[in-house]
DNA sequence: TATGAATGAGTTTTCATTCAT
DNA sequence: TATGAATGAAAACTCATTCAT
């Protein structure tokens, strides 16, 4: 529960100001309307007018705080990005447990957090449609979240293989391969979702029993975890 | 172009013109520009002044061929669907070979037809940037091509389990989750795959490899693959 | 009378070409409203709303033909410096008569060209206004008009001097000192004409009468002209 | 005590601020800035942001001083008018020594006061760049300064034609040609002195015997042109 | 007085769409 | 059918001016 600490630890509220620290208010107004916009109809089709009014602010606001209309995007982009990054750029923490344990902690983060946030998935989209236009965007989302949590992921793996619960297998080098199920619950969503919701709970289920499927060794041949290869 | 020009075209020959119907060649033109435009920029960025200089023809004559932008984009998706329809609706046939050929053909095509081809990420693309603002062309998507291909590979994987050599698990009720792997692969390559290249060979053999280790009965234990469900 | 030929001297009709050459007429239609606007108000003050309106077309047909507002401006000031180049770059071909008619010459067409014609002064105060924000603008004036002008004022001292005519002075180092109650008095007309409007004849009279009264050789002592210089 | 000193002078004692009248501060502060910004990019390129910045205050003061942009745009070119005024309105004084003497200091004035200071040629370009939109500042600059100074330079002219050092001459009805030079000099180094420069000493000196050989009468004092008598 | 964030009217600029040829 | 200049509605962006503090 990464959530802000419970609201009853503020100071005793004697404090003369009332308003502290306040970074900025109003850009993150305009950062939040903004992407609602921009996740809804995509950069070049949202109009900074909606954006406004959407954020309960004047036109020229916007403009005292980004740039252009691009610089707002990226900070809407960066800004969502965060949470992301802090969810799976320091997953290593929680190495308690088998990793069997772990391997099921980190899917079932991965959609509460991803699959199931209406506001994440409408990053998604906007990474896939306008990664060409803003690769730098891209670049970032690559940098600070795909690469951490595929090497947290990885790590999951590699203990389930040392600890002989898993077998080696080559979607090692390839954890894409493990995770995909979750994406393409996101790309269905986007998509189809409307038309043809998911029962999230089932998919989770099933792509979890698949995956473990995949990886653990057949309780039959302890060996098989062994240095020796079970792949032909 | 993969177009296969059908045998049956033949000419009258009293004609001298050898395209029969051709149904209006600048409105291909048209829409094989669009295409390049639409999915490089998505719906709103496209200025039909760039997709008339890249088809070779004046503004006004999108106009002749085209009520507007959106009817233009709707050509463009939906003649680009087409292939996938064919490709994908119609896998039935190929009912020959066993249940794990007939899972590695189709996973093989979906690779040869889709990830590989950069015109089809290109649809992906804009079908997951637009679809909240052209519902009508996500539906005909859902309609004409994932349903059909998931049908499709259900009857694949039915068919192996009837045999045998695949035991039920709960993928069954979501291919989606077998298939997966592919479109985590395109949305790679839309979003990171010109700074990280995926190698599709390796990729693909994990993917198959870790598909058919979740699905294939324990050679030890056939009666797993029985009408009993292993699956609680 | 350069005024555009009667409207009844137009062809027989016959000719099925209604327009022949017409060099871009919608295009100099907008430079001469925009030289207006520019002339009137400077580069900043000026609406390309207004420019459109008088030219008589709509906003959007400026940039059709323009790229942007700085760009319709440079436009302006080169279309509008070319009669000054004709006519002062090329001044060097009357060559006829005394250094005196010749400097007459001179300074006559400057008046009737430069001082007298409105137009001529609009594009001076928009040198001097804009100079700063545009000095590509003005290093062509300089290159092209003053420099040249300059070059032949200087060939007609140096003939005069030559022939006995004039006598050598400080002033055919800096021919500006010569030309310069012309300039003063477009700086006149620009500021201050409108309230007290100049007697153009009389002063360009004075101006004539004063710059031939420095320049003159005493007609009592020829061999002041000689090669011996009184200038130190 | 006596009498009291001049009554206005005496400070309340109280206030321990030595500054007399001071009239605003921070209004001069501002005018000073508002001048460099709008001789540099005009009156309607100048951000009042910029201005401002420049004055190290923030943009709602400015407001507190002067009505509008418009209103400061007047202030600052009347503050700038006044030593011109001091300068050339009251030149009338210095009537000691020859015609030529004066006539000679009238000029070396003009060049060091107007010519040289890039604040007065920046007060003129203002004055040339915004006089049709601002007529009334114009009118006070002719009735404040032109006038008197063509008034005093006549009188310098006219007091050396009654002593017989200059003959008469057309110029006499317009000064303006004899001051000419200088104002060209301004013009020139205001539009291309930036590519150009112009070395003002021996400009001011060609100017300077330029202007006396065209004015002195000599047929019957050969002495007062040098050693020898080039003058009929 | 002083501040500077906020405003919104006013401009520039873009581009889908039309239409005379 | 084809053209492409012209249009004008709509969007981005600017900045003088206001106002709560």
């Amino acid at each position: 529960m990464p959530r802000k600490t419970s609201p009853k630890v503020r100071p005793p509220a004697s404090s003369p100001r009332p308003r502290r620290k306040a970074p900025a208010p109003r850009a993150e107004q305009i950062v939040a309307a903004a992407f609602e916009e921009f996740s809804a109809h995509g950069f070049a089709a949202t109009r900074l007018d909606d954006v406004a009014r959407r954020a309960g602010v004047a036109k020229g606001t916007i403009y005292l705080h980004f740039k252009n209309k691009e610089i707002l995007f990226q900070a809407v982009v960066r800004s969502l990005i965060r949470p992301l990054i802090e969810e799976f750029g320091g997953f290593a923490r929680g190495s308690e447990g088998s990793a069997e344990d772990l391997l099921g902690q980190f899917l079932s983060r991965m959609y509460a957090e991803v699959v199931r946030s209406p506001e994440v998935r409408g990053i998604l989209r906007l990474l896939i449609a306008e990664s060409r236009n803003f690769p730098q965007v891209a670049e970032i989302y690559r940098r600070e979240v795909i690469e951490p949590g595929l090497a947290a992921f990885r790590l999951v793996l590699d203990k389930g293989c040392a600890s002989g619960e898993f077998r080696r297998t080559r979607a090692r080098d390839f954890p894409q391969i493990l995770i995909a199920p979750a994406i393409a619950a996101v790309v269905w969503m986007l998509v189809v979702g409307k038309r043809q919701p998911l029962d999230l709970d089932a998919y989770f289920s099933a792509h979890l029993e698949f995956v473990l499927r995949g990886l653990k060794a057949s309780p039959r041949s302890p060996e098989a975890a062994g240095p020796r290869s079970d792949e032909s």
